[in-house]
DNA sequence: TGTTGTGAAGTATTTCACAGCC
DNA sequence: GGCTGTGAAATACTTCACAACA
């Protein structure tokens, strides 16, 4: 669920820790309503007091342990272009327990470079690579053509879940989760929420 | 729509341009059902012929059309970090009508560089630049601190959609639509579902 | 015949509203 | 008194199923 992700972020930028916030407040904060907020907690046990609203501290840990990041999670980089290094280097996955152990990258001039604390490695032996470091998410940032092959080979290699960049849809199967983010359809959807509004004008 | 954009795609890599394709197919490479693909595409009038399908060629000129990308966009990048960098590279934005007229950055180190035909600019006159460059959507590619300020200083620009990369919630004003793309809750939402997955199995 | 366009039926999600508890 | 948890009502979304028609 997406909107627990937004609460969690609220409560990271809540001022009084230790202290009590409400449904309501929640509500401001992640772009909802106060009955949203309840019912998507209530659905994961009902920690909430009547008359208080909801303990910060309870609440954070709570939503860590929902969302599954309540631990580290191992994850793999597969392609090293510039949006790899922007990963790479994006701060907040580190930070919120996301541990790069691995990057893959075709290119033989790559190979070998250091990026941080991680070499570059060829996909040679991804399978048994990923399978070795018990890898559990994947993030394919590498072009559309070959992300379907590296996506069933990080599933042989017992991936848990992808994170996909490349802009198509990956077949995989359906134990497998996939998360796709694409810049260009996400430029599309604005484009057309904009089209649309001057329209209804 | 987001479905609007994966039946644009689908007809990309379609074989027989000048052909027809049925809501069938559609369906099959956009991962939903037949029905849905009527009623999506019904929803913006009947193009369709019974007993035949949908003309490729036409039907990809209404589906450019009703996204709006049936012309060219005129984009800002705020931030020349590695984000900027590697969005500002992807070279499926220029492809596709999304061009960008000017890259800034408060960086008094990067103000002046040159990106491609791009020279970056220090956003002191950001609401004059972009409203004399014609700009329309801006991509937000910055820490978290400065992106409000500058979501409100693009609107002041009258600048009519926003892409943000910024791990907040923007305010802006209901009329300037925005979209969020956070690297962090994508791996939160794998990290749930796998998570979710494994307590039910 | 084959496939669309679309009311009607079926699901899922959101909001309401209030009993129950602090 | 204040705020949660939750059935019930309302709304939105998806699927069904079939008449209309190239």
């Amino acid at each position: 669920m997406r909107r627990l992700s937004h609460y969690l972020r609220s409560l990271e930028g809540f001022p009084k820790s230790g202290g009590t916030v409400s449904s309501e407040e929640l509500a401001a904060r992640g772009q909802t309503t106060a009955a949203q907020v309840r019912k998507d907690l209530s659905h994961f046990g009902s920690f909430g007091k009547r008359g208080l609203g909801y303990q910060v501290d309870e609440l954070r840990d709570r939503l860590r342990s929902i969302l599954g990041i309540d631990r580290c999670w191992r994850v793999a980089l597969v392609g090293a272009g510039r949006i790899g290094l922007a990963l790479f280097e994006y701060p907040a996955f580190r930070s919120r327990g996301f541990d790069c152990v691995a990057i893959f990258d075709s290119d033989p001039k790559k190979v070998g470079q250091v990026w941080g604390d991680q070499v570059i490695r060829s996909p040679d032996d991804f399978e048994s690579a990923i399978a070795e470091l018990g890898v559990e998410l994947v993030i394919l940032a590498l072009p559309a053509e070959a992300a379907q092959e590296m996506a069933m080979r990080a599933v042989d290699g017992g991936v848990k879940g992808i994170l996909n960049f490349a802009p198509i849809r990956l077949n995989v199967p359906p134990k497998v989760p996939v998360e796709d983010v694409n810049l260009v359809m996400e430029l599309e959807a604005l484009s057309f929420q904009i089209t649309q509004g001057e329209q209804d004008a």
